[in-house]
RNA sequence: GGAUAGAUGGCCGAGUGGUCGAAGGCGCACGAUUGGAAAUCGUGUGUACCUCUAAAGGGUACCGUGAGUUCGAAUCUCACUCUAUCCGCCA
């Protein structure tokens, strides 16, 4: 959520800047008007408030005889403030619904363009490898190693669904212990997390009221399944007042996550790189309002799970995200991609955005700040610490042999009783 | 699922129709005291919004959420949410 005063204040700023997002001008001047309307209501409304208190406030001190009349004309103009209260809760609902709509301010440094087609890639690290042998993709490998329940879940629980066995479940459960043990060490607190979220937190994080067919629902208890942790844990602390002194708050949340992929048909429907529920330990921070001070975090942040990626072994790029592909919450964002040798390019495994003060209002998600005394809103930042199963995909393909068992990079082994390689051909 | 008790400021906690934005305490800030600190004493200390302004000021709302009764609600009524405890069920 944007500040209403900083637009008003702003506007000519505010209209270039959110049209780098591709929002149009006039709904920046149709949301200052509506609130120059509600203002309006406001004053009228707190007028007739003040007159009914004054009268109401009089009657105790006033004599018998002049009581009725007192009454009667506090009555009337109960009955006029009614009616205006009316009017105000329509138009302060037209306003909500307006600015809960406006996009974050992207950052100055974000590349500019329409769609994924502007991202910029900062850098590649790793070396893409060359196999001297036909190579398989991640579903034949998991068919040949008996790792695999692909087509019998599908029967179960339908399209988009995993299940794996053997030492892939192990190796499944051992990324994530291992990426925990990073974030812990760096200070992070581990929690464990719900994936059911009731409304509110979704709004709070801003995937409402965007993308409602994203989500499942389940009506029976008006309940939703969280996409990701960062819903949950960006809430768990909505409406306190922290002190300075609280912050930076840095959680490693690990949760089952839900997503319908409503708008993603027909794509990535092979094997593990889409699926409608999967697990994800992921990194939240919550810090200071100062830009300079969520930058840094932002790129703590991205230096960790690149940091993963290297423990893993698996080339990948770095985005820079433009204007036009980021998402509404967002004041910048970097995604990295790992490469995917059967697809011969870089697939998504973290994305990692510095959301600002966004969330933050939303959510009621504030600090009062030492030296001011003031109370100010928070900045919020999350980034993927480790998704499986999707992160299986790349790990699997890089680091596959010619006997199709898959070699495991040095790190990882002790999560794994220090096996070096899995698969058939290692028994 | 059944029963009971509860939800008040940064925290604890008093408050059953007007004098309550709310006692008291803790915490915090400033001052006195001290060589310095602790202790003690004094003063101050909610949030959001509207209006006005150079500043001050004036006003409205907020005691879990939403509705209702009343001239007037933290206080009475109803519904809901959440918390605690007991019973039942269960990984």
């Amino acid at each position: 959520m944007l500040d209403i005063k900083f637009i008003v204040e702003n506007t000519d700023w505010v209209k270039q800047s959110l049209g780098r997002k591709g929002f149009p001008a006039e709904k920046v001047d149709e949301l200052i008007n509506t609130y120059l309307e509600l203002n309006k209501f406001k004053t009228s409304s707190q007028t007739l408030a003040e007159e009914k208190n004054r009268l109401s406030n009089s009657i105790k001190s006033a004599s018998a005889e002049e009581r009725p009349a007192i009454i009667a004309k506090s009555k009337e103009i109960g009955e006029q403030f009614k009616a205006e209260q009316e009017k105000l809760t329509k138009i302060q609902a037209k306003f909500d619904d307006m600015i809960l709509r406006m996009p974050n301010y992207p950052s100055e440094e974000s590349p500019d363009g329409p769609d994924d087609s502007a991202n910029v890639v900062r850098r590649k690290v790793g070396e893409i490898p060359h196999f001297d042998f036909p190579i398989r993709d991640h579903v034949e490998l998991m068919e040949i190693n008996d790792w695999s329940e692909m087509e019998r879940i599908a029967k179960v629980s339908g399209a988009r669904t995993y299940a794996i066995k053997n030492d892939l479940a192990q190796l499944e459960l051992a990324i994530h212990m291992m990426v925990m043990d990073k974030l812990r060490a760096n200070g992070f607190t581990l929690i464990t997390v719900p994936a059911i979220s009731k409304e509110k937190p979704l709004y709070n994080q801003g995937y409402l009221p965007f993308a409602r067919d994203e989500i499942y629902y389940m009506p029976a208890d008006d309940l939703y399944l969280s996409g990701t942790a960062e819903l949950i844990l960006n809430s768990l602390r909505a409406d306190e007042l922290l002190t300075e002194a609280d912050l930076p708050i840095l959680y490693a949340g690990f949760s089952p996550c839900f997503r319908r992929e409503a708008g993603a048909a027909g794509k990535d429907t092979r094997g593990l790189v889409r699926v409608h529920q999967f697990f994800k330990t992921e990194q939240f921070v919550i810090c200071k309002n100062d830009v300079a001070e969520s930058d840094k975090w932002h790129k703590k942040l991205l230096q960790i799970s690149e940091e993963v990626l290297q423990d893993l072994e698996l080339p990948y790029q770095v985005l820079e995200v433009c204007t036009g592909d980021m998402g509404a919450p967002k004041y910048r964002q970097y995604d990295l991609e790992a490469w995917v040798p059967s697809q011969n390019c870089y697939r998504e495994t973290h994305s990692c955005s510095n959301i600002t003060d966004w969330q933050a209002r939303r959510t009621n998600l504030r600090y009062r700040e030492n030296a001011s005394g003031k109370v100010k809103f928070c900045h919020t930042l999350n980034n993927t610490g480790i998704a499986t199963p999707r992160a299986l995909v790349p790990f699997m393909e890089n680091h596959q042999q010619a006997d199709g068992t898959i070699k495991i990079p040095a790190k990882l082994q002790p999560y794994l009783g220090g096996k070096k390689v899995i698969g058939k051909g290692a028994e």
